[in-house]
DNA sequence: GGAAGCTATGAATGATGGTTCACTTCTTCC
DNA sequence: GGAAGAAGTGAACCATCATTCATAGCTTCC
């Protein structure tokens, strides 16, 4: 054999790789998956439709891989913000700021990760995602009512309500586009948490 | 002239674009829009699919007169409760139950109306399906504040994070499928609504 | 009965977009 | 430098549907 892999050329495949799916997540943040044919993501990464399978089985396996990255980075994100110190009540506020106000700022990914039709093989990764931000979600309610902070309650059924309403406000801003500033939102947003997970008023 | 629909025939029209849209609809709940073809839908229709378009001048068309039926009944059935006698934290719990009742004993179509991926026509339908639910809500949340029922509240965020809890109870119900039953499904959903819109503890 | 006009049919058409592949270009290694 | 083999290319291929249209079958009305 003449021809083996060299550190160098791995590099290169793989830094290719990682920018056909950067390139590929900017593509469909914009202008979401059902526009986001092989063409027009092969075009933004700066390489030929045929050459996204040197790298992806599919666009399916391209889309998948698009989403996974994304959506891990954002769970990684607001997992950090809900384990972090604090009791569990001010956590789950500045959780819900976390999650929410990253989903305005990048509307486009959002609607992506949460809304946007999708082929089904990505259908099936947001189930998964939107499972993980539940559960995250569910813990620290948890933590709040064994603390004696939050009343007993489903704590599943708070957490699906807390990522369910912050989807719901990403896909239909209130009042049209830019109808609130967003510190204002937030601030109703918290609010609403708090008041969804039983907190006394304060 | 030599031809004028007679009202028999008039009304043969009419009930074959009815039976047409009626079994579109369940076409549409048991497979969701993506699959549900013009030629699926015709078949199930008994006609042929070129006939379709003697009723619709498109898909779209067709699809967006599905959605229209179905979610307008279900708006109609929810205003007749929140809009009904009684103060209005009950009508709000009602008013919950009842939608979240329907959605879940007939989860095929609520999926349609609520989240399936659908065509952009059928999308914008949706939005302002998702408005009217909103507004329904708010309504009755901003009374129950004036009647010192219900704290001061963004009336239109409460009422969004219940329509998105409801979806998103509704699109991967807790712990798979059959994973709790109904009506206790129903009991946590309506503790959280009074909790979200801040009413008092019970 | 039969002409005129409508509806129903389903195979053909056309557009879209994922995937393939014969070919070119680039890397490696002697 | 050059042979061997990998990656890159993009035009052709193919499958999927929505849509059309020539044809057949019904209704109406005289």
């Amino acid at each position: 054999m003449a021809y083996r892999k060299t550190p160098a050329e791995i590099r290169r495949l793989s830094t290719a790789k990682d920018l056909l799916v950067a390139r590929a997540t900017e593509v469909v943040a914009e202008v979401g998956w059902s526009q986001a044919s092989v063409t027009a993501v092969a075009d933004a990464a700066g390489i030929a439709a045929g050459s996204v399978y040197q790298h992806f089985p599919s666009k399916a396996a391209l889309a998948v891989e698009v989403f996974r990255r994304a959506a891990g980075h954002e769970v990684e994100v607001l997992g950090e913000v809900l384990h972090g110190p604090g009791d569990p009540v001010d956590r789950l506020a500045r959780g819900v700021q976390v999650f929410a106000r990253r989903a305005l700022e990048n509307r486009g990914l959002a609607h992506a990760l949460l809304a946007a039709p999708a082929e089904p093989a990505v259908g099936a990764e947001r189930l998964a995602h939107r499972r993980r931000y539940r559960a995250l979600f569910a813990e620290v309610v948890r933590e709040g009512v064994a603390a004696g902070a939050l009343p007993a309650q489903n704590a599943e059924i708070t957490a699906a309500a807390l990522t369910g309403a912050i989807g719901e406000i990403l896909v239909d801003p209130l009042g049209g586009p830019g109808g609130e500033d967003l510190d204002a939102l937030l601030a109703d947003l918290t609010a609403l948490a708090l008041r969804c997970a039983g907190a006394p008023r304060s």
